[in-house]
DNA sequence: TCAGTTTACATGCTTTTGCATCTACCAGGG
DNA sequence: CCCTGGTAGATGCAAAAGCATGTAAACTGA
């Protein structure tokens, strides 16, 4: 038996993309709120955690970019901030001297645990009665599948 | 026979909100860049479209505030620049007069529809490839439980 | 009823963001 | 080799954001 995928109507995509993002600002405005970003803000928080996932500990300033919704100036000038603060080390590419790299210190790795151990702790309190364990696994599948299948022309 | 639905463990959950946050991010980046978003921003039409949403026109500031991601005196100026762009209007709601409602005006109405098209149009086509129209759904479905089914406590 | 508390929004002030632009570097022909 | 075009970050400046606080109205309980 043949399995029919129907592609989806434009309905279909705008009102699950709709439910996504109101499920994501419900989640993300109640852990913003969380005492485990008072020093440190979310989008502080997430350049240093996107820096635990690079292998070497060293990325491009604009490969990191990609993965952040701020601008480039805004994350030069917050990287210029968590340099200040000791939390990360900026270094120019090797290959490419118009490039910068950047990697975490040992401050900064350092209270990025510490704020993640909090984080993940609220974050499981605040989402686990939603969903069963076999949803969430679904919902990681969907949303993965989403993120790598987005149309590489716009 | 009896279905039995685990309880999801701290990683299970993490590793999903991890996704569907960075496919959101993946999606949100490519869409604010789009040319409807050049005379309002993102966030700004979120609020056009959030006073769409509400029966009778008028919604409370505090309401509304509860759907969005910025501050309360963020959302006081920016309403500010909307009333002075003559976008929306807001009034001294009648039950309680320290509280303020906000409709739109027509001129309001029919710049959120003119960008509300757009914006559709552009994201079906960059997400529409990514998944089928059941997963679409799947998505719809699992998103709404976690956000109606989040924790009252935290 | 009236002082004390809480809630809703506005405002002063500082920090952060973004846009436009600048500089330095790379890459590809002539 | 130099010139042209393009890319990676930095920076000047204006707009927008957040924090702390102010004001005024609503609730609360003697």
């Amino acid at each position: 038996m043949i399995e029919q995928e129907r592609l989806p109507d434009i309905r279909t995509t705008a009102q699950a993309w709709e439910s996504l993002f109101r499920a994501q600002v419900a989640v993300m405005r109640r852990l913003q709120a969380l005492p485990e970003f008072r020093k440190l803000s979310v989008r502080e928080y997430d350049v240093l955690f996107n820096l635990t996932r690079c292998p070497g500990g060293w990325t491009r300033l604009n490969e990191l970019n990609e993965n952040l919704l701020i601008s480039q100036p805004s994350l030069s000038r917050m990287v210029d901030r968590l340099e200040a603060k000791g939390l990360v080390l900026r270094r120019t590419a090797e290959q490419d001297q118009r490039g910068i790299e950047i990697s975490l210190t040992e401050a900064g790795r350092e209270l990025q645990r510490r704020i993640g151990r909090e984080h993940v702790r609220h974050l499981h309190e605040l989402i686990a009665p939603a969903l069963s364990a076999e949803e969430f696994g679904q919902l990681q599948a969907l949303t993965e599948k989403l993120r790598s299948g987005l149309s590489p022309g716009c």
